[in-house]
DNA sequence: CAAAAAAGAATGAACATTCATTTTTATATC
DNA sequence: GATATAAAAATGAATGTTCATTCTTTTTTG
């Protein structure tokens, strides 16, 4: 195997290692000695492709991310009608909590505590500005509520992330119509009512 | 003072150093030498009152959560209509995560993370039993949407703390108008519309 | 065979918890 | 009410472990 592939196979073991022992124990109890072990990777390895252990979870947080909003936005087109476009991302990303569990968790963790630099979690939000965009769009043609970002992302987004935590400790289970029911409240949420 | 006055003086102490550190630095970085320091106690005085880290974060999260619940519940009476009882309650939650921002920001973190033991995690459910009592009155009354309270949940209440840990993050600021935007998406996503 | 990558062992710091003493409190006695 | 004393509470200093990171050596690659 060529050694690039094999170095970039090393890496991406060490990020989802990182990913899966984080979600399992909390970061608090992630030691970078699991993390090798995880990767088949001796620890000073680690060092080779990141700084430190903040630099490893900082830099495993971003890819998350993009991976994420690129997996959010990868069918949506910015000039279909504005509750389409709403309803392409939204299930979109309803499908990436769904699908891609794993990354879904670890955004909720480390979005929910501090472990993340700020300089780091500012980078993540970059990429979500499509929707930004969308929304924007929206208030203009008084479609959506002219509220700011911050609600509107609470209401139509945010809910999933508690969903699917609840869903990962066993609480219960989505399925198909919970998630249609999840839709309705989200755009119910946002809509301008006539 | 009193010999017991002055225990439950120190062990509350304890418990908001507790939740001030986890807060600002996290679990992982939150050493019983820094609680210690923070409450003016020795670290061996922390055993006194706590088997270890884990009980002492337990114990924690638990009298927290009661606390949150009492607040929310507190001008509350079961005999009035659906949609004020929702009112009242959403409005005494929302009260609470701005006045009370610390503790609604350990518990905010603690929802998101495994840092909290599965048994206390369901110790602190119970409380919240009249909301969903509510909500079932609501669904039987055609008012509510006949979903999950898993769902209601999730978009009723919980993306106030997203709002508010935005808020603490310096990202915006949480306001009167603010409030009241949020709790017209809530009503909106969880009431039958008719 | 030289350079790069990886490894395992070593290092030193940080930490949770315990131990041996000291201090405080409550009670009993005068 | 003052004093003595036993029990309880609290302490600061160990203890032993765990951990992130580095160092030296070995292995792999080109």
């Amino acid at each position: 195997m060529a050694k690039l592939q094999k170095s970039i196979d090393k890496r991406n073991a060490l990020v989802k290692a990182t990913i899966e022992l984080v979600n399992n124990n909390g970061f608090h109890a992630t030691p970078m000695s699991k993390i090798a072990k995880m990767a088949n990777v001796s620890p000073a390895t680690i060092y080779l492709y990141f700084e430190n252990k903040q630099d490893l979870v900082n830099k495993t947080y971003i890819e998350v991310k993009a991976k994420y909003t690129d997996y959010a936005f990868a069918t949506y087109d910015e000039t279909v009608p504005v509750e389409t476009g709403f309803e392409i991302i939204w299930k979109r990303i309803a499908d990436f909590k769904l699908k891609e569990c794993e990354n879904a968790m670890f955004l909720a963790q480390c979005d929910n505590t501090p472990v993340i630099d700020e300089a780091s979690r500012q980078e993540g939000i970059k990429h979500l500005q499509p929707l930004l965009d969308l929304w924007n769009r929206g208030k203009k043609e008084g479609i959506i509520k002219p509220m700011s970002d911050y609600i509107l992302y609470a209401y139509a987004i945010n809910p999933l992330s508690f969903l699917m935590i609840s869903q990962k400790r066993g609480a219960f289970t989505l399925d198909k119509t919970h998630i249609e029911e999840a839709y309705q409240s989200a755009w119910n949420s946002i809509k301008v009512c006539k």
